[in-house]
DNA sequence: CTGTTAGCGCTTTCAG
DNA sequence: CTGAAAGCGCTAACAG
């Protein structure tokens, strides 16, 4: 069967199925396989369908099916490297599964934001969702409440009060544990840790694995970014407090706090170890490279990800919540503290 | 009116019209606005909306308009931080004209990929695309071929040969000429380009750029990785190669030429000044800080989903093209040439 | 100002 | 092995 195929016009079932004069409950099922068809008869539709580069109405299936084959992921913000790398491996995972990724920013907890994905949820436009929390967990009340609905599962930051919520987070307290203990196998006595977010699970527990060996560090809150590791130090400095190490919940801070340091006339590692936290792109990429500790991004991503669409296929898996090791990458901005 | 409503429950339009007393078709128009409804009736509609947390179905919606109000965005890789600054624009961009935002990495040129991105416009799961090349145009062909249906806008590379796409790029050309002109005002006389993919748009202008005052500088072509910055200064460094500054095309690349030149026991910026391109965020946080041309990545993003956005809402726009500028950023990678 | 009816394009009983 | 018909949840003529 040879029809005209202008480029540009979509076809419908019913169009296809006249075309090789067969109904469209036979075209339906020769695609899904659902039920048999006669081997010619499939073979002729099959003909009609790539001739007329025919695509089932992706909008039909999914009504009629109740289902949209589509999951969304909530970050902070999309653009940033850190949860860029999230994404990339939950899109990887949906891809392998064939489903859809809808990607929403939360900038800001802007309630408008919230609602949409939300309601992605609630109107079937996403059947499940993948959640990062950014600074605060004030949103996790509506998000358990929408959770009971639609599947949920954290990426990144679990919260202890809700263990029932499936989550995929790291050895936050191993790792800063192993900071500490690798500072302190250097001889350093005197740390300050420049931490993340207060009040946050991520943030308490790698305050309470590095204090196994540094009970007493002194602890700031930053704000992940940059800027605000080098803040922290100029005030330390301006403080004359005495330190020989730092210890950063992330690498920005890190590098932050190492260009304060060298401005003020310090030298790194020589004067001063400086530690990170993620191990992303740029503590490689900087010289001497940062020392921190490595967690896994699109892992995360990819676990999170697969744990929910397992729950969306009907896939039981225990335990749901998973936590992925962290590993210390000892780079060249550590070093034995000035005797 | 007050209904019982358990959590979880979706509701159907008929159903609220049933609990208001009215007619779907009644909660459609108060829903919509798209005609008069009788003051009290619609405040009743609204309650019972309310009440019962009503969305209306996103399939059936999107069904009967024929629009998804999504638009597609295809990547070489999400979780790069230069992609990943283009997916910030163009959420942005999507979410405040209230269209959801559906990401696909289109690694490795994968021909299953591919295909999938291009069935999202054809089976109406996105109502556009906005595409970003990785490597070659090769996928161009196929790519305008469905172009005619739906609206494609290019971001970041544009294609000379196809000027009815639509695209948004940079002055690419007067970024490297001006970078040019910084290192031949310090004295350099002897210029290293370490370029992208050879054949793409984006690297020839860049080379023509710097050649204005630069006519004989040695290019090396990179694959935009830190490693291969690294490896091609290695390269030259083992053949005697002499040089005073290297141009690099990106900023991953110019680390890894600064990093191997240090190895090698030379400073920078005081043996060899070194140039970057896109100013990510890693070129202000590395001391010192890398002197680079400024790209505005999210821009771009937000500027592409802009264009595809008004096609699909039928404002016509001229020029659709759009170049943006670009912006030397002189940090602390160059110095004048040795004497 | 409001309701009835048809239909978007598909899948799935149910009936041959 | 195949088809007719109903219906997913909504919107838009068309009629009052």
């Amino acid at each position: 069967v040879t029809v005209d195929n202008p480029p540009g016009r979509t076809w419908t079932m019913q169009e296809v199925a006249a075309a090789a004069g067969v109904s469209a409950t036979t075209v339906s099922h020769t695609i899904s396989g659902k039920r048999h068809v006669n081997a010619e008869t499939a073979a002729r539709v099959r003909g009609v369908i790539a001739e007329l580069e025919y695509v089932p109405n992706a909008q039909a299936v999914r009504l009629q099916s109740g289902r949209s084959r589509v999951i969304a992921l909530a970050v902070p913000d999309i653009g940033h490297w850190y949860f860029g790398r999230i994404a990339r491996g939950v899109e990887e995972a949906a891809d392998a599964r064939d489903y859809g990724l809808v990607v929403c920013s939360t900038v800001n907890a802007d309630p408008r934001r919230e609602k949409r994905y939300f309601n992605m949820l609630k109107n079937g436009a996403a059947d499940g969702l993948v959640y990062t929390t950014s600074r605060s967990n004030s949103d996790i009340d509506e998000l358990t409440r929408h959770a009971r609905n639609s599947p949920l599962v954290l990426a990144d930051e679990a919260i202890p009060t809700l263990p029932d919520l499936p989550s995929v987070s790291s050895t936050l307290a191993e790792g800063a544990r192993a900071v500490g203990e690798h500072l302190a196998n250097l001889g350093h006595r005197r740390a300050i840790v420049i931490a993340g977010y207060p009040g946050l699970n991520s943030t308490e527990e790698r305050i309470a694995g590095f204090r196994t060996h540094f009970p007493n560090a002194l602890t700031l809150f930053g704000d992940y970014e940059q800027e605000s590791g080098a803040r922290l130090i100029s005030d330390l400095l301006a403080n004359d407090v005495q330190f020989t190490c730092v210890f950063a919940h992330n690498d920005s801070m890190a590098l932050g706090a190492i260009q304060r340091l060298r401005e003020a006339g310090l030298r790194v590692p020589e004067d001063v170890s400086v530690v990170g936290f993620d191990d992303l792109d740029i503590a490689s990429l900087v010289t001497p490279g940062l020392t921190t500790v490595r967690k896994d991004m699109v892992e995360i991503g990819r676990r999170a990800a697969g744990i929910l669409l397992d729950r969306l296929e009907g896939i039981d898996r225990h335990p749901a919540s998973v936590v992925l090791p962290t590993e210390l990458i000892v780079r060249g901005t550590t070093a034995p503290a000035k005797t």
